[in-house]
RNA sequence: GGGAUCUUAGCUCAGCUGGGAGAGCAUCUGCCUUACAAGCAGAGGGUCACAGGUUCGAGCCCUGUAGGUCCCACCA
C-alpha cells in the first residue's frame, strides 16, 4: 500500500508546512536564464495605500494563480519584484523602528496606513507575512531592495528631473484640493464626491453708489471673508448695467468689483455668483480672468485666520454659524434654502477638502497622456475584460495636471532645494545642494511626492533602472498586470505614460482587472461600517485553498462580487473531497503507484473517464491562456466532483476488490492517470491541497508547483467509448429514478432485464455489466433481445434503443406506472413537435448549417424509436 | 449632463464565438452503500426586466423603455 493521507483534511496543518517548504526550497525564486522564454507579473506596489482586506486577496490570488499556471506551462524565470504583502511587512517594520525612536502612536496615525501598520503589528507580529503569502505564494521577493529609502529612490529622482529638465514638471501656485485632516495637498483621482444635505444662503449685497443691490446664493457663506469680487454673465440683460460697478460686502465692508464671465449660469439661482478665488477652484479661474485679488482666509487645518479677528480660530462650520448670525444682523441674509450638493472628500480619512491656493508641484499631463492612449488603441497593451479601455481613454482624453506634491513626511523627498538668501532653486540628484549664485547651503523642498508617483515607475524601477541591468533588458516589458478597475486611474494609467516615457515601452501587455469584494448585502468592506471581513480570519477557518477558490468562482471578470461564508464552506468541501477521493485512490495503490498498463486492458468506462480529462485539460487550457479563471476552475469542479468521483470511482469498486489482476490494474492506472491530472490542473486554484496530495501519492517528483501542465492528446481521445458509458449513465440514472420513486431503499436489490434488439446496446451492456449493476443497485442483470421470462408487470423504463425492466411484482402499482409511462409519453410528444416543427420548416432546412441539421436529424429518429418504445409498452398494460 | 455595467430559480450568481435554460446555497424525499454526512441518490422551482427588430433560430446581436449599481464632469 502506497502511503497514506490522514483521514482528515486539515487545511491550517498542511498550509503552513507547505509554505514553509516553498520559502526554504525557493521555487519561484527569480532568475535571468536567456534560454527560456522571458515571463514577469507585476504585482501591487508597496506603496502607502496599503490595505489589508479581501481585495488584496484577490489580486494575490488571481495573480498567484496565472503565475503558477505560467510556471508549469513551461515559462521560465518568474519573478515577482514586490506585493502588498511585502508592503505590509515593510510598514510593520517602519512601525517597529518609529516606535524605537520615541514616536508616539498619534503621530503615526497622523497619515491613516501607518495607524494601520500599527495594529496589525500588534494583533499579528511576525505572523501576518506567512499568512498572508497563502492567498498568493508563489513569490519570492527581496524585502530590502524595494524600500522607499533605497530601491526605487534613484529611479524617482531620475524620473523626476528628466521630466522637469524636459519643462513636463512646474512649480505654481495653484488652487489644489486640501485635506485640513492630512494637512497636504492631494490630487484630483483622490477626491471623491459624495452628496451632502446642506443649504442655500440667499444674501443681499448692496450697491456701493447706493443705487440699489444685488442678490445671489452660495452654499459656503463662511468663504465670503474672501470674497473678491461677483459675477454675472455677459449675456445677462437684467445686470448688465450693472458690470463695472461695485458692491459693498457685507461683514467685510470691502468694496468689490462686478465682473461678467462666461462662466455664470444665467439660468441657475440669480444669475449672481460670489467670487472667492482662494476658496474655489473655478472662482480661481475667473480671478486669473480679471486679475481679482487672492484673499485666503483659512489656515491650513481649516480655521479662520487671524485677519478675521471676530471669527479667528473658528473652525469653517463653526465660522459658518457665526457668520451667518452676522449677516442676518446685518439684513443681508434673504433666505434659507435647504440644498443638497456634492462635497468633495479626502479619499483616505472622508475629510470634506478644502480648495486652497499654495505652491505645489505639478506634472503636465497634455503630451504624456496621448502615447499611452495610443498604446491601448494599437493593442500593444490590451485591457481584460476589454471595454475597460474605454474608462482609460475617457480619463487620459480629459486629463488635468497632476499635482505630485505631498505636504506628508513620509515618501519621497522632492529633489529641489532653495536658496533662503536670493531665492534660486536647484533640482539635483544630491543629497545636498549649494546655492551657485551666493555659494550657501541650499534647503531641501519639505514635500514629498505623491505615493503614486514613484508607484508609477514600479514596473522598471524594481528592476535597477536607470542602470541598463540585466533584469531591465530580461524581465522588462512585463506580462501581465492584475489590480482592480478601481485603481485604473491612480496607477495603471499613470505606469502606462510613465514606462512610455521613461524606457519608450509600454510596461505590460496585459492588463487583468477585477472587481471589488464586497460584503454579503453588497456593500463596500469598510472600518466605518465595520463589515470587513479579514481574509486571515477565513484562511484560518477554511484554508488559504478554499478562500482562493471562493473568490475566483461564481463571478464574470471584471464584476464585483459578494462574500458569503456559505461559498468558503462549498470550496472547502471542495478541497475536502479531492482529498476523500485521493485518500481512497491511495488506499488501493501498492506502493510506489502502478506503471503503465497495456491499452487493451483498458474497459469503456476507463477510456470514457480518460477522454474525459484529456478534453479538460485542454479547456483549462484554453480558459487559462484567456484569462478564463472562473470558467476553468467552475469545469475543474465539476469534472472532479461529478464525473471523477460520483461516476468513475463508483464504477471502479468493485474492479478494485475482485481478483482479477488485469482489470484491476487498468483501473488503478487509470485512477492514477486522471487524479494526477486533475491535480496539476487544479494546483494554481488549491496550491496546498493538491501538493499535499501529489508528493504524498508519489517520491519521483518533488513537487506539484514544478511539475509539468498536462497536454492534451489525440492518443487520449475515445469518443466511441465515451458514448457507450454515457448509454449505461443514462440507465443508471433511469433506474435510480424509478426506485427513488418508488421508495425501494438501495440495500433492496433487484433483478434488472436490459432488452434491445440493437446487439451494439446489447454489448454495451455486456461490457459494462460489473459496474451497472452495482450503479443500478441490482443483484443481477440480463441483456437479452427480446422479453422473454420478463412479467408484464415489471417497472421498466425507456432509453434509446433500449428497455429496461425490473420486475418488482408486490410493489407494482399498474395504474402508477401507467401515469409514469404517459408522463414519459407526454415528454417526447414535445420534443418530437420540436424537432419535426424544426425539420418541417424549410427555412431551416435551406439555410442552418449541416452538421446542424444532421444532429437535429439523429434527435428525431432517437425519439421516434423512444415513442414507439413507450407506446408499446403502455399497449400491453393498458389491455 | 457624459460613460460603463447589470436585470436569468426563493437567495447569490454562471451562461465563452446565436442552435434544446445551469451551479452553489436554501427547500422537499430516501439513504450511516467499508474515500467523504464537510457525504450519496433523487425531486420541485425560471414568460431569461419590458417592447420592438435582425435571423431558419435570440438569455446571447441591434434599437428603444423602465429600474439598479458604479465612474467621470458640473452644480454659485
Amino acid at each position: 500500500m502506497a502511503k497514506e493521507l490522514e483521514k482528515n483534511y486539515n487545511p491550517s496543518e498542511i498550509e503552513q508546512k507547505l509554505y514553509d517548504k516553498w520559502e526554504e526550497k525557493k521555487y519561484f525564486h527569480a532568475e535571468v536564464n536567456r534560454d527560456k522564454k522571458p515571463f514577469t507579473i507585476v504585482m501591487p506596489p508597496p506603496n502607502i495605500t496599503g490595505q489589508l482586506h479581501m481585495g488584496h486577496a484577490l489580486d494575490n490570488t488571481m495573480q498567484d494563480i496565472i503565475i503558477r499556471y505560467k510556471r508549469m506551462a513551461g515559462f521560465e524565470a518568474l519573478w515577482l519584484p514586490g506585493t502588498d504583502h511585502a508592503s505590509i511587512a515593510t510598514e510593520a517594520k517602519i512601525v517597529e523602528k518609529m516606535r524605537e525612536e520615541g514616536v508616539s502612536k498619534e503621530d503615526l496615525g497622523r497619515d491613516g496606513f501607518l495607524e494601520r501598520a500599527w495594529e496589525w503589528k500588534k494583533q499579528y507580529g511576525g505572523r501576518i507575512v506567512s499568512q498572508l503569502k497563502k492567498i498568493g505564494s508563489s513569490c519570492d521577493w527581496d524585502r530590502e531592495r524595494f524600500t522607499m529609502d533605497e530601491g526605487c529612490n534613484k529611479a524617482v529622482k531620475e524620473v523626476f528631473i528628466n521630466l522637469y529638465n524636459k519643462g513636463q514638471i512646474y512649480r505654481g501656485e495653484r488652487i489644489i484640493n486640501w485635506c485640513p485632516k492630512c494637512l497636504t495637498s492631494i490630487s484630483d483621482a483622490e477626491v471623491e464626491y459624495e452628496d451632502q444635505a446642506g443649504h442655500f444662503w440667499h444674501l443681499r449685497y448692496q450697491l456701493s453708489d447706493g443705487s440699489g443691490y444685488i442678490n445671489l446664493a452660495t452654499t459656503r457663506p463662511e468663504t465670503l471673508l474672501g470674497d473678491t469680487a461677483v459675477a454675472v454673465n455677459p449675456n445677462d440683460e437684467r445686470y448688465k448695467d450693472m458690470i463695472g460697478k461695485t458692491v459693498i460686502l457685507p461683514i467685510v465692508h470691502r468694496e468689490i468689483p462686478i465682473v461678467a464671465d462666461d462662466y455664470v449660469e444665467m439660468e441657475f439661482g440669480t444669475g449672481v455668483v460670489k467670487i472667492t478665488p482662494a476658496h474655489d477652484p473655478n472662482d480661481f479661474e475667473v480671478g486669473l480672468r480679471h486679475n481679482l485679488e487672492v484673499i485666503n482666509v483659512m489656515t491650513d487645518d481649516a480655521k479662520i485666520t487671524e485677519d478675521y479677528p471676530q471669527y479667528a480660530g473658528m473652525d469653517r462650520y463653526e465660522a459658518r454659524k457665526a457668520i451667518v448670525k452676522d449677516l442676518e444682523a446685518e439684513g443681508a441674509l434673504v433666505k434659507i434654502e435647504d440644498y443638497s450638493h456634492n462635497v468633495g472628500t479626502c479619499y483616505r480619512c472622508h475629510t470634506t477638502v478644502e480648495p486652497r491656493v499654495s505652491k505645489q508641484w505639478f506634472v503636465k499631463m497634455e503630451e504624456l497622456a496621448k502615447p499611452a492612449i495610443e498604446a491601448v488603441k494599437n493593442g500593444d497593451t490590451k485591457f481584460v475584460p476589454p471595454h475597460f479601455d474605454k474608462t482609460y481613454y475617457h480619463w487620459l482624453e480629459n486629463i488635468r495636471d497632476w499635482c505630485i506634491s505631498r505636504q506628508l513626511w513620509w515618501g519621497h523627498r522632492i529633489p529641489a532645494f532653495y536658496c533662503d538668501d536670493c531665492g534660486e532653486m536647484v533640482v539635483t540628484k544630491d543629497d545636498k545642494a549649494i546655492c551657485p549664485k551666493c555659494g550657501k547651503e541650499m534647503r531641501q523642498d519639505p514635500d514629498t511626492l505623491d505615493t503614486w508617483f514613484s508607484s508609477a515607475l514600479w514596473p522598471f524601477s524594481t528592476l535597477g533602472w536607470p542602470e541598463n541591468t540585466e533584469e531591465m533588458e530580461y524581465f522588462y516589458p512585463t506580462n501581465t498586470l492584475v489590480t482592480g478597475y478601481d485603481i485604473i486611474f491612480f496607477w495603471v494609467i499613470r505606469m502606462v505614460f510613465s514606462g512610455l516615457e521613461h524606457t519608450g515601452k509600454t510596461p505590460f501587455d496585459t492588463v487583468l482587472i477585477h472587481g471589488l469584494v464586497r460584503d454579503s448585502q453588497g456593500r463596500k468592506m469598510s472600518k466605518s461600517l465595520g463589515n470587513g471581513i479579514d481574509p486571515l480570519e477565513v484562511i484560518e477557518k477554511y484554508g488559504a485553498d478554499a478562500l482562493r477558490f471562493t473568490l475566483i468562482t461564481g463571478n464574470a471578470p471584471g464584476n464585483d462580487m459578494r462574500f458569503y461564508y456559505e461559498r468558503v464552506e462549498a470550496s472547502r468541501n471542495f478541497a475536502n473531497k479531492v482529498w476523500n477521493a485521493s485518500r481512497f485512490i491511495m488506499m488501493n495503490m501498492p506502493e510506489g503507484g502502478i506503471a503503465k498498463v497495456d491499452e487493451s486492458t483498458l474497459t469503456n468506462a476507463d477510456k470514457w473517464i480518460l477522454s474525459k480529462a484529456n478534453d479538460l485539460v485542454k479547456d483549462v487550457t484554453e480558459n487559462l491562456e484567456k484569462y478564463e479563471l472562473g470558467i476553468a476552475a467552475a469545469k475543474l469542479y465539476d469534472f472532479i466532483w461529478e464525473e471523477f468521483c460520483d461516476w468513475y470511482i463508483e464504477m471502479v469498486k468493485p474492479r478494485l476488490y475482485s481478483d482479477d489482476n488485469t482489470t484491476k490494474d487498468a483501473a488503478l492506472y487509470t485512477l492514477q492517470e486522471v487524479l494526477v491530472t486533475a491535480l496539476k490542473l487544479l494546483h494554481p486554484y488549491m496550491p496546498f491541497v493538491t501538493e499535499e496530495i501529489f508528493t504524498t501519492l508519489q517520491d519521483k517528483e518533488e513537487s506539484i508547483m514544478i511539475s509539468e501542465w498536462p497536454v492534451y492528446t489525440e492518443d487520449r481521445c475515445y469518443k466511441v467509448e465515451e458514448e457507450s458509458v454515457e448509454v449505461i449513465k443514462e440507465a443508471v440514472r433511469n433506474i435510480r429514478n424509478i426506485r427513488s420513486e418508488m421508495n425501494v431503499p438501495p440495500s433492496r436489490k433487484a433483478l434488472v432485464y436490459v432488452v434491445s434488439e440493437n446487439e451494439k446496446i446489447r454489448n454495451i451492456f455486456e461490457d459494462g455489466k460489473v459496474f451497472f449493476q452495482t450503479l443500478s443497485y441490482s443483484n443481477e442483470v440480463m441483456v437479452q433481445s427480446d422479453k422473454t421470462g420478463i412479467a408484464d408487470d415489471a417497472v421498466s423504463t425507456v432509453i434509446p434503443e433500449a428497455t429496461i425492466y425490473i420486475p418488482f411484482a408486490e410493489l407494482v402499482d399498474v395504474e402508477k406506472e401507467i401515469e409514469r409511462l404517459k408522463k414519459e409519453q407526454e415528454k417526447l410528444t414535445k420534443e418530437l413537435a420540436r424537432v419535426n416543427g424544426m425539420l418541417a420548416n424549410p427555412n431551416f432546412v435551406n439555410k442552418a448549417p449541416e452538421a446542424k441539421i444532421n444532429e437535429e436529424k439523429e434527435k428525431q429518429a432517437k425519439y421516434a424509436q423512444m415513442m414507439e418504445q413507450v407506446t408499446e409498452r403502455l399497449a400491453q398494460l393498458e389491455k
